[in-house]
DNA sequence: AAAGTGACTAGAC
DNA sequence: CGTCTAGCCACTT
């Protein structure tokens, strides 16, 4: 079983703000949360986003090189490039992030 | 309680 | 560009 945190649920709220054509990295996630609640950490992030996936545009996170995870990578793409990212193999360019 | 694991990152080569 | 190393924090065994 799982429960909704005030952890997991700023970083729901975060991923339900980037718009479509744009990704941000798990360490930019994590950077904005813990600002708030001061957990940190890119792991804890990418652990959230995979167990509460339902219902998140999670495709929209993935590294900070741009990388996919290995277990969504085909997933993954296939949704970037339909929301109109340049996906070049299993990455997507640096201009497809919110921030930079 | 200690050691292992992972949808990570930044820096070094 | 690429691969390897060390650091990181919560969860699992």
């Amino acid at each position: 079983m799982l429960e909704i945190d005030e952890y997991a649920d700023a970083v729901l709220a975060v991923v339900e703000t980037i718009p479509a054509g744009k990704v941000m990295s798990y360490g930019q996630i994590a950077a904005v949360v813990g600002a708030d609640l001061g957990r940190g950490g890119p792991r804890q992030v990418a652990r959230v986003v995979r167990d509460l996936g339902a219902g998140v545009p999670w495709w929209r996170v993935l590294r900070a090189d741009g990388s996919f995870a290995p277990e969504v990578a085909t997933r993954q793409g296939d949704r970037l490039r339909a929301e109109g990212i340049a996906v070049r193999g299993d990455r997507v360019p640096r201009t497809a992030f919110l921030t930079v």
